[in-house]
DNA sequence: TGTACATCAGTGAACGCGCGTTCACTGATGTAC
DNA sequence: TGTACATCAGTGAACGCGCGTTCACTGATGTAC
């Protein structure tokens, strides 16, 4: 599959810089194909950004499932996300990337923000004074993270509980 | 001045969307001066990202001038960060394509570490148990800041104290 | 069961253009005598 | 003071190539009768 493919060779270099003719030389089809499945090579930049927030999401919505907004549900989805992050070989593309291409961006961030309402009810109960303000920080400071681990080449306690370290414990 | 003409469009898009035809017609030069002055395209963005971060650096050094590690001293070079930022009409792209393109990061990245020290004390001195893994996500939660600034176009305290939130006053 | 036709994902050669890079040339400035 | 020559930043037309996109064609699958 394309996306499937882009993913794979995402993983050794940035997505912006992988032409449309290795991404069909490593998924196994001609190049008309790409353009049988996708409008354009904008179209599926921002398809494959999507397939990677949705899954996110997902994963951080399952982890805190039943949880009440707070520290706990806050970590936890981070943790969460830390694990996704890891389990997806293009990550470090994928998050860096994302935000530099303006058309990627676009599509992205406007649908995020209803998910961002989770992180910024767990800083309201905490009693931070601009919950979401800080919630944005502290998404960055997970993806910066994730890329922590992955320079590693291995999820590390030490990188997730700094992140906790961040978050005083009031409760 | 080339460099100067690029900062001025990356104001408006990308840096790596400006073709050099854009930056030797804003800076009214002939295009064969581009290579006068670098060897390559790719040089030119490096000294770009050498520039703005050298100028970071010295906006950060000369605030915390005279201050001891700890919280206070953090914080202080957090905002003078934001500052700089600020001041800069091509944070943005600066901020965002610094580390997507692998070789401008790798440029800079190896230069940052001595830098990254400052903070890694202040954090020592608070008594986290990593301090050198909350530098570094500190630091991205201050580039994160001064996105935000940079969307609402003007500096912003709440931004600015909601870093602060995020490390306890343990002095 | 067999024949004719429609549909459509898939193909890959060809196209064209944007953009980085080159290079022979210019003209101003400096130096030698 | 004047002439010849060297230097070198600057010029801009031309080049070439990588890469996204197109499109006429193929062949497998489905449907009608």
């Amino acid at each position: 599959m394309l996306l499937d493919a882009a993913i794979e060779l995402g993983a050794e270099r940035p997505l912006a810089a992988i032409p449309v003719d290795d991404i069909v030389r490593e998924a196994g089809v001609a190049k008309g194909t790409f353009y049988v499945h996708f409008a354009d090579r904008s179209a599926f930049m921002v398809e494959l950004h999507t397939r990677f927030e949705l899954e996110m999401r997902r994963a951080v919505a399952a982890a805190v499932e039943g949880l009440s907004p707070g520290r706990d549900r806050l970590l936890t989805g981070a943790r969460a996300s830390l694990d996704a992050c890891a389990a997806q070989s293009a990550t470090k593309s994928l998050l860096l990337e994302a935000r530099a291409d303006p058309s990627i961006a676009n599509a992205i961030a406007r649908r995020n923000e209803a998910f961002a309402q989770d992180s910024t009810d767990d800083f309201a109960v905490l009693g931070v004074a601009d919950p979401d303000v800080a919630a944005r920080l502290f998404v960055a400071m997970v993806a910066e993270a994730a890329l922590v681990e992955i320079e590693l080449g291995r999820t590390d306690e030490r990188v997730r509980s700094a992140l906790g370290s961040f978050v005083t414990n009031t409760e």
